[in-house]
DNA sequence: CGGGCCCTACCTATCGATAGATAGGCGTGC
DNA sequence: GCACGCCTATCTATCGATAGGTAGGGCCCG
């Protein structure tokens, strides 16, 4: 994976995590690396695979976090509040996951696989934690939707309070 | 508002709430509706004014729904997570402001200040219903991330996972 | 050594489709 | 007769995608 590869990814991240799919260009992530948008298609064929891969490598190092700071022995949902309220408080914008999930009727199946697969690993590992499936899903919509609130109400401290309740 | 401004934003709304505010367009509407482009301009100057309008007549339609039942005497969690139940039960789809709120930094200011106005509204009604500002937010987020999750699996039955530690 | 060859990584230019938006005309009913 | 509702036709901007070209680096073969 070359360089401009990865810039072209994270330029992609940003802006899907502010404006959701559509809310990308070829010609707008061209002009954040500084290359033409012919060079992007280069890397990335499509926008379908481009907004693939970066939906891949999110949920890779989102769950590779996850499970080193769980083998470190630190408290399951501590560790996925915290990891949502490091992404929120960092840059202010949504869960990359959450916000192509929320438009999941304009994805096409190559996207929306990965998206679901974010979620389905997410829930599965949160049970391997020790949660029931019921907690599981509780955590994880909870914390998608205090990202969700948070951002648009442009209150950080929404997050907090939303999340204060799985931690008790 | 004629017959064809509320088919409109019927037809506005229902693509909304399934692929955000990106996700329509004045032809598709006009198809829906059974008219031409030109004339949905007609009846909303700008695709901001018509974003707008369907998000603050949601508003107005979920909020006299919920305070109606409230007033009935039954449960103010109970009448939430029903609200956004049938929603989703009903047709599958996320919550309008929902999905609009997910993608918050593309939209317009108009359609933004709509969509704050679903949520600052919303935790109002929750807190004059006697639950804490905490509690409120998490209510709310919840319900929200539910509907994502139950929405990007095609699993009604996430959100029940979701939402049933709320009621306990 | 050096010429031929292919590959990577970009470029310019352009395609057809579609976006939101506008101008101006036609017909119906009060 | 004029306001309303909707039309045709068209504009400009932008979209994802493609065609075709170029500079430069590595590699093999004679």
């Amino acid at each position: 994976m070359s360089d401009t590869a990865e810039a072209i990814m994270d330029a992609a991240e940003r802006r899907i995590r502010g404006a959701g799919y559509s809310g990308f260009s070829f010609r707008e992530i061209a002009a954040d690396v500084g290359v033409k948008s012919a060079s992007v298609h280069y890397h990335f064929a499509t926008k379908e695979s481009l907004g693939a891969a970066v939906a891949h490598r999110y949920t890779q190092r989102f769950m590779s976090s996850i499970e080193r700071e769980v083998a470190e022995g630190r408290d399951v949902i501590e560790v996925w509040v915290q990891a949502f309220r490091r992404s929120l408080y960092g840059d202010g914008k949504m869960c990359l996951c959450g916000a192509l999930a929320a438009t999941s009727q304009d994805l096409s199946e190559e996207v929306l696989i990965e998206v679901r697969r974010f979620f389905e690993l997410g829930l599965e590992r949160l049970v391997e934690s020790g949660l029931s499936q019921e907690r599981a899903t509780h955590v994880l919509a909870t914390l998608e939707g205090a990202m969700l609130l948070a951002n648009v109400l442009s209150r950080p401290s929404a997050f907090d309070e939303a999340a204060a309740a799985l931690s008790t």
